[in-house]
DNA sequence: TCATTACACTTAACGGTGTTAAGCAAGTAC
DNA sequence: GTACTTGCTTAACACCGTTAAGTGTAATGA
């Protein structure tokens, strides 16, 4: 009997198309402007479908996360397998994470920039943590790499590692919320940045103090 | 006949009100968790009165925004004239930066994490602009003194200044939206940051380019 | 002193939000 | 052919920002 084999991939078939239309929403009305019955409207169901797919807003928004997440981990991927030199690596892999998120404002949106803290003193664990974990970790190895080998000089390794990820992740940031700045040409800023991130890391630890 | 000026200065001191209870709403609540009518309810009114002192909601955040900005740039101007020394000018405004930051994340998300894009383009002009241009234009200056003096090496100054603001607000974005973070220790992360941020401008103009 | 006017504020409502409970109609199973 | 399961909808709740209309009181002018 493939009759509940074929109910289950028609329930996997409108989910997916459930969060497509979700992320097209998110796209092109921008994220504060879509809603559960928006999202409903456009796959032409009623609002109280999707919860019959989604536990709610945040379980589907979840699941866009993560599927963000491996969109950048897979481009990431490929740069580390496409230089395998440290400096190349860090400088490459710098500019694909700021050219992704410019490239996808509302993906970057729902993945970096919205409010966990809520969630996670909920006790709610998301589907997206764990991949933004090893996303992180694989990031922090390019980082002590560039240690190991003495691109970078030696210094925390996470503290680097998280300045370095803050430093790109404020300028997407901007980029994002601030649109009508008066920004230099965007490349000299990208180039400015990732340059200077990387010089500044080179010499032995600067560490600012009071 | 004072009775002009006595409701004036009533009413003032309503407005006033609303907007401290406002503050003291976003601070305490979260930012996402404060309405219209929990602004009414804390000082005791019905909601509709808060229209009668402010236009709408983006009204009364705009003036929020911009008390927080003049706070801010009090506390810059103060660095300027405790540390006349470029570098240290620059090292200790990019620390108070991030602290002041991390110590009012409710302040910070109105003033520099909403979306303004939408406003922007609506053609509104809010107060809190005009100020933050200010906070900017003088932060630019300590970036062209740092230049001029052979602190920093000679780079395109826009540019050099935009990255610098983005890698702090990077961190201070994080630390806010992410609170549950394996952050390293807070002042070995603040430190590494402005003194990587600062040592990375020293050398010249090292833009990366692909 | 009394009618009029100005003012501060409220009540009621509109259209929107996320979400839940109950119901309906068609397909499956015996 | 009847009972049960499944997929979806309708109706509703409590909230949101905001507006229009109404109310009562205080100030004003005769």
């Amino acid at each position: 009997m493939g009759v509940q084999e074929r109910r289950a991939r028609e329930k996997q078939e409108l989910k997916q198309e459930i969060l497509a239309a979700a992320r097209d929403l998110f796209v092109h009305e921008g994220f504060e402007n879509v809603s559960m019955r928006k999202i409903a409207e456009k796959i032409e169901y009623s609002p109280t479908t999707i919860y019959l797919y989604f536990q709610d807003k945040i379980d589907l928004i979840d699941l866009l996360c993560e599927e963000t997440l491996l969109r950048l981990e897979g481009r990431l991927i490929a740069i580390r397998v496409a230089h395998p030199k440290p400096i190349e690596k860090m400088i490459e892999g710098l500019r694909a994470y700021i050219e992704f998120g410019v490239k996808h404002p509302s993906d970057y949106r729902i993945s970096f920039m919205m409010e966990f803290k809520d969630l996670v003193e909920s006790g709610r664990n998301l589907k997206c943590h764990e991949i933004g974990q090893r996303v992180y970790q694989a990031f922090r190895s390019d980082v002590a790499e560039c240690i190991d080998t003495g691109v970078f000089a030696p210094q925390d390794l996470e503290a680097t590692t998280q300045c370095i990820w803050a430093a790109i992740h404020g300028l997407v940031c901007l980029l994002i919320t601030r649109p009508h700045f008066q920004w230099a040409d965007r490349e000299l800023l990208i180039g400015t940045l990732v340059g200077s991130l990387v010089e500044g890391f080179k010499v032995p630890a600067p560490v600012a103090v009071s």
